[in-house]
DNA sequence: TACAAGTAGTTGAATCTTCAACTTCTCGGT
DNA sequence: ACCGAGAAGTTGAAGATTCAACTACTTGTA
């Protein structure tokens, strides 16, 4: 798609620099998620996967509210239900259910799925730093920090268009 | 995951600012795709299947090698075939064999595809301006432009850890 | 306290993606 | 000219994700 001309009615068209700065972006998030995804691989598991684990492991007694778990994985209720459903075959976490609020469940990780992220979790530092942070100066690192924080926040609080 | 000793002796841990940068990252990157593909569904579009016809509307001809729209759109070749076989079932595109090789065959846009990309690029326009340039100054969008285009050079050429 | 509206979580079906196998063809070397 | 390695693309099955419907429960309010 290209503009033929370079305001519309309704929207403005990406100037070449914004569609740059645009592209550039998603090219990377999605190459370093396929990569991060494909280094995890041998650990058998799924960057989003891992991403579950470590919320579980950095909470307090290793449990959490399935809505709280996915909101802070990003991923949607359904998803991750179905998600704790198989890492429980892999015998990874327990699901239990809440004494305060009868509809709710906790998520609650095993020692073996303690187990299981520990040994990930060396090789997906170095994939970390290999696929993203080995590129940045300190200096671009911060500007990272700052900007995505900013613009996390404002992702965070809209809901519609 | 918490490591705490701040080295080991296979892996170096993330330093708290690396984590900053790296979760703010990953965050956003993941935000910004939900909300874009969203905004598209109105569209019956998925992000993805609107950059398959973004790239091939601005080739010429408006045709693509399956493998260099796979490239492109940073999916594998078996993805995109399947995707290709759904979009053709739709109208928006039509297989072509390639005359020079002959394993290979071309993805073609179609008149309805491209009115289907045509309808739908206004509103993903301005989707991308109010999910992430707008939260952008001018500096930042041209600092998120320079160190992503470097770092998606980096990416382009690994393959392994 | 009773009720309507909303929240937490799960489920099954439809859809999408991955993975490995497979066919067909090209290309470089001999 | 032939052969073997590898590239292009597709396929079907297995696994993952989405979507909407559903149950069970909580909360605010009258």
């Amino acid at each position: 798609m290209t503009s033929k001309n370079a305001t519309s009615l309704s929207a403005r068209w990406l100037t070449p620099s914004e569609l740059e700065a645009w592209r550039s972006f998603i090219v990377v998030s999605r190459r370093v998620w396929e990569a991060l995804d494909g280094d995890l691989a041998g650990h058998d598991l799924s960057l989003s996967d891992y991403e579950i684990l470590a919320h579980l492991s950095e909470a307090p007694d290793r449990m959490m509210r399935m809505s709280d778990l996915a909101a802070q994985a990003i991923m949607s209720r359904s998803r991750l239900s179905h998600r704790i459903t198989v890492m429980e075959k892999a015998g990874w976490v327990k699901r239990q259910s809440c004494p305060t609020d009868k509809r709710g469940s906790f998520a609650v990780m095993t020692t073996k799925g303690w187990n299981a992220i520990s040994a990930a979790a060396p090789d997906h530092v170095t994939s970390i730093r290999h696929r993203f942070m080995e590129h940045l100066t300190q200096s671009e690192q911060s500007s990272i920090e700052k900007i995505f924080k900013k613009v996390g926040e404002h992702l965070r609080e809209q809901e519609d268009l």
